[in-house]
DNA sequence: TTTCTATTTGGTAAAATTTACACAATAAAG
DNA sequence: CTTTATTGTGTAAATTTTACCAAATAGAAA
């Protein structure tokens, strides 16, 4: 949504190209270097942050709804995607809190308030992940988006801060039966890159001499015959994912610990 | 709904009290003897099975509608339940399979080709377990309710197929992390009891020794100093579930194999 | 009373996995 | 050729899982 025009028609006729009363809330983890960051948003009418969303195309599925609002947000079409909750209970958006009339006026549009945006609505939460380094937000007409890191997130709008702790502990849990950390990686990469990002997501330390091991033992990475130049040091092995002992384990069930 | 009166006003009106455009559908598994089944129900107005749904009471927590459809269906307030997906790619209904002229002459009806119902819906799935011998499946109006042995369920309408599925999964999968056991079974249980519970859910075979070992090293079920008479044979020691453990487990993410 | 049958349960050895650490290998700069 | 910083192999100890044997037990049958 980049003009006014566009935002007034989304308001007066958005529910015939969306499903009314169902939105999208997307936490989106970024990883960098040893940080773990989280894409926020801020209305430009509202103070406070929250977890960028918007609404499901009549005509798309949930995945690629979820797809197409982090895309608007990161520009990136391959990351990782993942349902897992929706929240709906009653009181999760406090409609008083907001300022309907300074939103009208900057956005300048009308009959904001009486429109199908304003009723109960429920939200499904998908959680994402991606390289930060790789990203700029994209702010639009009504808010402008921000990485944080994942520890000095404010207390955010609505039920946001709910699905921030729930989208990090499926996004924890997971982290061990899905190729997450394939989306965080160049494809050739080296054992200590792909522990610092384990330890930097699961928020915890891991032997830096076992934990290779258990991803060679399970067949999920494997060693190349290359090495890379990292200047005065010894030059560590390439590996990358063997994507079909990935899935396969995906079916069975396989996990790690 | 038991009247058409109820039923009329329902499709009418339903809009102001319940959310349109999303609904919810439960996999409500029952479990007894050794037999897991699940409950379908057939709209008498459509070919084919589905699973048991209702929509959400603006005023309602999901948890409690949930609690409230499965309630209708089963009669029982205390039974595990648990929010798993949510299903909403367009087509997941068929609308042209369905036979409008029939249902409304059928349940009594008018008006239901042009209602809120007959919108594009999104469904959240939550699976619920339980005793089935403590359950007599209520029909009503327009729908009956039968149990169905998890291994003979037919093919299904719209994507309850794939809501079984996923279901069962999460089914399996949790059992080794929630109390959900502790509602198939009485307060006091033997070892025999709850190895067939474990066994009969995940379909598969556990060694009768080893299972138990574990149970107990763990703390999640303690033994006590009682015995239970079955004829001819040993008597067994009862048991029960360690609420607190089971609990403490959860928050340190604590499990079994 | 003794024997028999069916079931429960304690125990234990072997196998597999996880954890903890020591130190050798290596690349390049001084 | 020494120094520095980092990678990577190996191995022993601890823990957990797996696979079974055989003893205990309750009542029925002999």
């Amino acid at each position: 949504m980049d003009t006014a025009e566009e935002l007034q028609d989304f308001i007066t006729n958005g529910h015939k190209t969306f499903i009314p009363h169902v939105s999208m809330d997307n936490a989106i983890f970024g990883y960098h270097d040893h940080q773990l960051k989280i894409l926020l948003s801020q209305y430009k009418a509202i103070e406070g942050y929250c977890l960028p969303g918007g609404y499901i195309k009549r005509t798309e599925t949930l995945d690629r709804a979820a797809k197409r609002i982090v895309k608007e947000r990161t520009g990136l079409d391959d990351l990782y995607l993942q349902q897992y909750k929706t929240f709906g209970d009653p009181g999760r958006i406090k409609w008083n809190e907001m300022d309907f009339e300074k939103f009208s006026e900057m956005a300048g549009v009308k009959y904001f308030k009486d429109s199908w945006l304003m009723d109960h609505t429920i939200s499904i939460g998908y959680y994402a992940i991606t390289d930060f380094s790789l990203v700029t937000p994209k702010s639009d007409l009504s808010s402008y988006c921000e990485w944080f890191n994942i520890d000095e997130v404010p207390p955010l709008l609505y039920d946001h801060d709910d699905m921030v702790k729930e989208s990090l502990q499926a996004l924890r849990q997971q982290l061990y039966y899905y190729p997450i950390a394939a989306k965080l990686l160049p494809e050739k990469f080296t054992l200590t890159e792909i522990h610092a990002v384990y330890e930097t997501i699961l928020g915890k330390k891991l032997d830096i001499r076992n934990f290779p091991k258990k991803l060679v033992f399970l067949g999920l990475i494997k060693k190349l015959n290359e090495k890379r130049n990292i200047g005065p040091h010894r030059a560590p092995y390439l590996y990358k994912f063997d994507m079909k002992k990935y899935n396969k384990a995906l079916e069975t069930g396989t996990t790690l610990t």
